[in-house]
Order: structure tokens, then sequence, then C-alpha cells
DNA sequence: TCAACTTATGCTCTCATTGAGCATAATAAG
DNA sequence: CTTATTATGCTCAATGAGAGCATAAGTTGA
């Protein structure tokens, strides 16, 4: 018969200081892993136990993301892998916690337009969409995130070269030629990146690659999943909360969200989003600021509402211009 | 060490005559399922093959659904279930296609309101009651799908009873006081009709359970992940054209929409966001009715735009009133 | 003390989308 | 030619989201 292992990966996700973390091992080059056991009632239940043992972090919100199983020369017996995301607030400091944005560095656009800006929030540039007439960022190019942005741009429009289809879905994808950027499709870029040869992972990369941190096998692929189904998540369910310490500002909640979404938000917005839909009530506090006036304090109120299942709970992320 | 088996569980999923189907084995109790093998590359070309194979039913759109492992008595050694949804254009009609509704009655509202209304909407005639065959005698009361519905909404707040967190569970997932009916919450209440014991296949059931056909095991949790992901997916992705003709009318398209959405929707605004997005094309051909003005066909234009890819086809199902 | 500055918070205005219904067009039956 | 029936075109109102102005409440420095 077919003998078979079966393996559990898992991505987990913080945030701290507006930046979203996640749980690496190996130099940042590969996620905790473990094996089902037969002592594991179910999948889940075999994740959260070992995940919380081996890490000392408490896990929030749990969920499965995929499963592969892919044929590869070494795995033999066939290899199962069934990943899944956790959230969690960063509980063990010791772990090897990573900046997410250092594997996707194009995922991260919240500083879009916030030089163009001098006044009220920051706001959505569109310079997206100049990338083909790009001017070239002053002094060292590439290495700004928008250089390396319109970098990308200009790989991809040479991979496409006159396939139209190719175009279509690298402008839809990475929000050029006019359209919108949609922070959702992280795992459609990532897939397209690949495609195009543009990753380390690739079959078979071209002379240039994408900068971000690679990992082996189909790691990176995994995390953009995690990606991907947190900022989805995040807009129709109240799982940033799970992420949040037990008292907070909206602004630090909308420094939250900005980071897993990886742009930026209009503040009066969010507010107003955040407050009439009654998923916070005010401590009475307040957090004093180095300067500027005082903000008040809010705690979430799933527990007196209906835990996790609460629905209704979309937040201000919508398509940017 | 662990010994584990796996195993591959299709929904296939096709929709005639405004019905959506369901590819159904043992008397509609069970679903086609069958080992990975180690010949194959991967999970889902394994899945294509032996399902096209087996059923002779060409496999448009394929889509992960959920991995198992619950350790249930029988199970030894652990088995592993992945379960993945199809979208088919019914080749085969020697299968045993059900319709989807004789497991989850309470999931089709496309009569809701029709009479409230009474004018705009059609009437829905006897076709969705002649979906459950035996349950399809009209005027007996309880046996209709209205009373059917009352009688779930009276047994949940039974289960409920005082506790306010699971009123409004029930209440939000149930669409019952004020609440709007959200169809794409077909899990949630799978899992909340479960933990009432309302279902057969609960580990505690009550005295009385909710109409529909059980099927072993977790096989309809399976079937209602399915219906969830599907309702979920026509929103924002041209999955429907998978279950459509080569041409068809809009009137046919939308009745294929309503048909996996479970209720109706409003003909001149289904209309109107299908043409301004450019989703189809006119063939110049028309499609004579029986009655009245004939209508225009159409055709799919994904394979100019670029292919299942495409985003932005997002079809009018909204909250409902 | 006051002025300048900074951040939180409240409110308005506009535009796009959506739900709903009226009006017209095109066919068959009588 | 009238009526019935369905397809198709168009308008209107309500809602929600994006953007920005205005005010409140603290700080620091003169």
């Amino acid at each position: 018969m077919n003998a078979i292992r079966s393996e559990l990966v898992a991505v987990l996700l913080a945030v701290q200081d507006e930046v979203p973390l996640v749980l690496t091992l190996d130099q940042g080059r590969n996620l905790p892993s473990g094996p089902l056991e037969t002592a594991h009632s179910s999948l889940q239940r075999g994740m959260r136990l070992w995940v919380e043992r081996q890490t000392q972090c408490h896990l929030g919100h749990i969920e499965q993301l995929y499963t592969f199983a892919e044929a590869s020369a070494q795995d033999h017996p066939r290899l199962i892998r069934i990943s899944y995301m956790g959230l969690t607030r960063l509980g063990n400091m010791q772990a090897d916690w990573r900046n997410l944005y250092e594997y996707f560095p194009w995922e991260n656009r919240r500083d879009c337009g916030s030089e163009a800006r001098g006044e009220t929030g920051r706001e959505t540039g569109g310079e997206t969409g100049s990338a083909t007439g790009e001017a070239g960022s002053p002094g060292d190019g590439a290495e700004t995130r928008q250089g390396a942005d319109t970098a990308i741009a200009r790989a991809l429009m040479r991979w496409a070269g006159k396939d139209a289809a190719r175009r279509w879905r690298c402008e839809q994808n990475f929000g050029l030629a006019g359209q919108p950027w949609n922070d959702e499709l992280v795992l459609h870029r990532y897939e397209l990146l690949w495609e195009a040869g543009l990753l380390p992972e690739s079959t078979r990369p071209g002379a240039w690659t994408v900068p971000g941190r690679p990992m082996p096998q189909d790691r990176r692929r995994i995390l953009a999943t995690a990606l991907a189904r947190l900022r989805a998540k995040i807009r129709y369910r109240p799982v940033v909360f799970e992420l949040m310490p037990e008292t907070f500002t909206l602004w630090q909640l909308q420094r939250t969200v900005e980071a897993i979404a990886g742009r930026p938000l209009h503040k009066q917005n969010f507010r107003r989003l955040i407050l009439q839909q009654d998923l916070v009530e005010e401590t009475g506090g307040f957090e004093p600021l180095p300067q500027g006036r005082p903000a008040r304090l809010y705690r979430f109120r799933g527990d007196v509402i209906g835990g996790r299942q609460l629905m209704g709970s979309k937040l201000p992320i919508a398509r940017s211009v």
C-alpha cells in the first residue's frame, strides 16, 4: 500500500510596534513543524498542543490553511503537509520572531504617498501606475521600497512581453497601469513572481530576483497563504483583537490593522467604523502620549457579544485608489 | 511510529434546471472518495485523475476544502481525509446526482418573500418542493418549507433557552429576530444545528431532528463546507460559468446563481451587474421562449479576459431583507 | 501667563454602489 | 388588433465609504 507520513506546519503570527511578526526557525529559513501524533484527537488540537508546548505561546485564533502533498524526490514515503495559521500575543520573546515583510517587501505599502503628503493622515498615492514612466528615486534607486516596486514592475513587464493575458494578470495583481492595489492578492502575487522566475524558489530563476528573504521548499508559499488569509479574515471577523493587548487606543488598533493590511487607512473613517459597530467599549482610562491630546483606552467586547463567532465586524479596508 | 492512511473526498457539484446537484454514492448516503496514490504528483492532480476516470465527468474549477483527521474508534491506522470541491457540467447522467437541498432544506430560500412582495418577483412553483420529493406535498403545515423553518427556529430557541450568547448565535446565523439572512453561513448553521442536537448526526440527538437527509460520519459536514465555499466564491470569481452551457441567457445565468445562493435576486439589477463588468458577450443568437419576448444569448468571455484568475466579477448578491 | 504645536475626536460633503420599481420592447395567442 | 408574457432599459432613493475640515485636549517653550 501507500506508506504516508504527515506533518503539521505552523505559521504563528503576532504584531508588535506596528510590525507583523512570524515565528521562524533555523535563522529565519524555516517554520515550526511537527508530526501528527496518534494521541491527538483532531488536527486542530494536535496543532495547538505541540505549538503551545514547544513555543510557550498562547494561541488565539487558529485556522487551517492548506494541505500539500507534492511528490518530491526526497520524499519517500509520501509526505502530507497540513499548514495552519495561528495568532498570538507574542508571549515568548526568546523565539526567533521575524518581520513578515522581510519575506514579502512588496506587500508592505504603508509608506505609499506618505512623503507626498503633508497633512491630514496619509494618502494612498497611485504612483504604482507610473511604473513604466518611473523617474528613479533620488540617490539609491533600487534600494528604496519605491524603487524596488518599480523594479518588480519592470521585471514583470519584461516577462509578460507581448502576451496580453500575462500583462493583464500582472496589472491586476500588482496594481499596475492604473489598476487598484488589492492587498488580499498576496498568494496570487507570490505565485505570479514564482511563475515569472523572479524568486530564488522558482524552478528556473532568472538573473535578477525580487528582493526579499527566500525560504527552502514551499515554505514561503505557505507564509504567503497565511498572510492572504489573515488579510481576508480581518475584514469580516474581529481577529485583530487576538493580536491586541487587553486595552488599547483606537490608533494602536488602526496601526495593527495597517501592519497586517500593509497599507495606510483613513484615521477618522477607521474610528467611525469601529465605533459604530460596538466592537469595543471604553475602559474609562486614558493613554498619555508623548505629545498631543491623550487617547481614550478601549477594550474588545467579544466576550460580551458572542465570542469569536461574531459577524459584522468589517474593518474599513477596501480597494485603494 | 504513526501509521497513516489518506483519502481524497470529492464533492462534485452541478446545476441543472435550477437545481443544484451533488454526485453521491450508496443511495445518496456517501460521497465519492479514493486513496492518494503514489503516482499522483500532487493532491489536486490526483483528485482530478481519479474523479474523471471514475465518474466520466469533466471537472472545471477544483478547490481544496478542508483536511480532517478526527480520531474515531474504527480508524486504525489514523485516517487523514482531504476534501475537495469540483464543479462540472453534469456529463455523466448515469451517476447518482441528488438535489443538494435534500441535505439542507433550510438553505433553500428561493421562495422567501415572493408572496410577501407578490409582484416583481416570480413564484417558484413546485420545483423546489419536488426537489425533496416526498416532502413536496403542499398544504400540510409543518411540511412546508416555511413551516419547517419556523419549526427549526422554535427548536433552536428551545435549545438556547436563557443563554444570551446562544440566542445571539441562533439569531445571527438563521436570520431570526429581524437579523438578515446570510447565505454564506452554511457551515455555521450546520454546526449550530449539530451542537443543538437537532441533527441525526449529533452526538446526542434530541427527540426531534431537523428535516433533511443525513449522511454517515461527517460527510454532510463536508457537503456544507462545499456549499459555503461555493456561495462565497461565486461572489468574486466567475465560477458560475463553469456550471453553465456554452451559451445561455441572462435569465438562465441568474437562475443558476439563485440555485446556488439559495435565494431570489432582483432581475434588472442582476443584468446590470453582469453586463457592466463585460463578463459576457452577445452571441447574436436568441433563445425563443414558450411565451414572451425572446432572450438574447450570451457567452462567457473568460478566455478573452484572463482565464479563471479574473477578479472583479462580483455578482449582485448581498444581504437580503 | 500665553502661544505654538501635536494628536484625538467630531462632523460634513461627495461619490459610488446597490435595492427597488416603473416604463418600454418584442414576441405569441386569441 | 388586443392581451398576456417575458426581456430589456432607465430612474430614484438609501446606504456606505473616501476624503477633508473643524474642534478638543493635552504638551512644550517663551
